[in-house]
DNA sequence: TAGATTGTTAATCGATTAACAATC
DNA sequence: TAGATTGTTAATCGATTAACAATC
């Protein structure tokens, strides 16, 4: 059978996982596993694997398990991950050039083509492959280089604004570090929120119940 | 009745979440809110609110609502952010460095109280409200002081030697951001996993999906 | 072929939503 | 008191797990 229309978002949120524990298999020289082996190693049930994977199609062959490399490549091609949608860097602070310097956007569906910032020190400086710009450049580069998705690495206070005129200036796809909730009511806006203090608090929590 | 022994991580991973909007109604000088209010503004169900805060105790009354400064009180009280466990970063790079300036760990029931890092260049040099030590120092430092969590803002392949050294030292919870699992068998060990990349991948879906 | 392991259906489990009696 | 809104039970929905026939 296969391709199920609706994908709940629980299972989309399991695929980079999987996409990380094969990439370590493949970079092993291991051609293939089954689903029995792979939940051992990732600590899930063989059944959930199955069931994700079969979401998608079939990707496995019965009495041989999975090809890694094969399904590797279908993982990404699933995720989008073997794309290269263009995205801009709001905010260079440490946040911001952390994710610049680090974050392998190339593997992961994106590519970096600028940052923003408001600081004269930064502006002009080069950060991974390209340069920091001036934010008041933000609408006519924009209107120029059409980027669809922008990482707000930004104060609280700054992000709604700055969203805002990004949606006007065409940019549909948010991931927010900002410490607030973006735009979860505009229709074909995408956002991904990324809260780390909520993160910290719920290791508070289990850490006061360990 | 009230206080249910087993509750769900849905539920907690909520929790941070109520308390951004009931610090926000709180600053904005609202002292009274009923559960449907709560969740017109938070787009989910007021069944939904009021079964989460049911788990821990009757915070609201009857043809009232809920006293925003109360229930405010009793979530960071729940999640035990009113605490302040001594927490260590590990790595002082743009990272650490973003998390160390810009985490508000005081209010999340932590206290930073050291950063560690290799590099001559940072030692010695102050980071929040504390030093930033050579990683030679850390088990020392560790046996003296007594941190129970550690954010790790190390690479993958230095995350496991150095968590294994920190559990050797009595560190039990780690907030981690490096680019894999780790220590998801451990009795007593707690990890909080930040996988950024994973995130992105699934903004990545989002988008070739919209 | 025999053994292994998938794809897939059915059973279970848990989480969310709806409903309403209790009560402020 | 009457109106509002909770706390809580029951109903629904969705996700996970188990089981097994299909098949490599």
């Amino acid at each position: 059978m296969a391709k199920k229309s609706n994908i709940s978002i629980s299972v989309i949120r399991r695929l980079p996982r999987y996409l990380r524990y094969l990439n370590d298999l493949d970079k092993q020289g291991v051609t293939r596993i089954s689903s029995g082996e792979l939940s051992s190693l990732m600590g899930l049930t063989a059944s959930q694997i199955r069931q994700d994977l079969n979401c998608f199609g079939e990707f496995g062959q019965q009495g041989y398990g999975y090809n890694v490399e094969l399904l590797k490549n279908a993982i990404l091609s699933i995720l989008g991950a073997d794309r290269a949608e263009k995205l801009i860097i709001i905010g260079y602070g440490n946040l911001g050039k952390a994710i610049a310097r680090n974050m392998d956007f190339e593997n992961k569906g994106f590519e970096l083509i600028a940052v923003f910032d408001s600081d004269p020190s930064k502006i002009g400086t080069n950060a991974k492959n390209c340069k920091v710009l001036n934010i008041s450049e933000l609408e006519n580069f924009c209107h120029a280089n059409k980027p669809v998705a922008a990482a707000l690495c930004i104060p609280m206070e700054a992000a709604l604004p700055i969203a805002k005129q990004l949606i006007d200036c065409g940019v549909r796809c948010f991931w927010n570090f900002s410490h607030c909730d973006i735009a979860m009511d505009m229709k074909d806006v995408l956002v991904e929120n990324v809260h780390l203090g909520d993160s910290l608090m719920t290791l508070a929590y289990k850490l006061k119940n360990l």
